[in-house]
DNA sequence: ACGCTAATGACAATCATTTTCATTTTTGCT
DNA sequence: AGCAAAAATGAAAATGATTGTCATTAGCGT
């Protein structure tokens, strides 16, 4: 009675539509944008469903959900190798930050607070050397 | 013909109100809850002039903004004292921790980027010892 | 084919935030 | 003081992301 290998996480079909989208864009997306990529890819899905994947994914630990400055959520497969952003607040150029030490920081806070699963968000927002 | 002392940044009435109530709650609170402390306390302003005069405050650099994991903005003083926070995403416990080590990082960084003013949002989420 | 459960999507509801716009208050000037 | 222009205000509507509702549908195990 095999179903199928995956040996306990079962993804739907939208989820796997989601996550193989994740995959394309490579970095950050928000459920709005994913909707209008999967739509103008000519699939039918609808935005709930994608809300609702979206929302499955992140319970199983499967992307990751950040904040961007407006307050819309975006997400990541939690695969992506993991970095931050320096971000002009100005212009709105973007550099991705290789995490370092701040890794390890975070990783004593949390031992020392006796907390388990911690992940972090880290931001940081300034003016570019153009703006 | 002296006005006032203050040098350059004009504050008006309502500006004012969220500055000390800021004050008074002494860390972050959102918009929607400053509203609210302020009518409770028998004020009558209104909730358009509490994001108006926030954004000014913003503007002027006197408050930071943040984000609540739901999405909602927290604003606090920019002078109180800079720490972040470690939160549990079960019970919502919050340890508040202390810079250390991450400021510096976060300075060297925006300098081997060129990058003026740079500030930082820095939160970790976890599991608390009782979670 | 049948029945059941999970998944789906159209639509309405929520909630924070922003706009609009008419009114009120402040300010600067005479 | 008196008055006109500018700034500030707030009620109500608009917006936009996200969530809830609910009837319909797709997949499956028998």
């Amino acid at each position: 009675m095999r179903k199928n290998t995956t040996t306990k996480i079962t993804m739907n079909k939208s989820q796997l539509k989601l996550v193989s989208t994740l995959e394309r864009v490579g970095g950050f997306a928000s459920a709005q944008e994913l909707y209008q990529i999967l739509r103008r890819d000519g699939d039918g899905i609808g935005l709930t469903t994608v809300y609702r994947a979206l929302q499955s994914l992140l319970d199983d630990k499967i992307v990751d959900v950040l904040r961007r400055a407006d307050g819309e959520a975006i997400y990541r497969l939690c695969g992506e190798a993991h970095h931050h952003h320096l971000v002009c607040r100005s212009c709105g150029a973007t550099v991705e930050i290789e995490g370092g030490s701040v890794e390890k920081w975070a990783e004593a806070i949390s031992k020392e607070h006796n907390f388990r699963e911690v992940g972090h968000s880290i931001e940081l927002f300034g003016l570019c050397s153009k703006c």
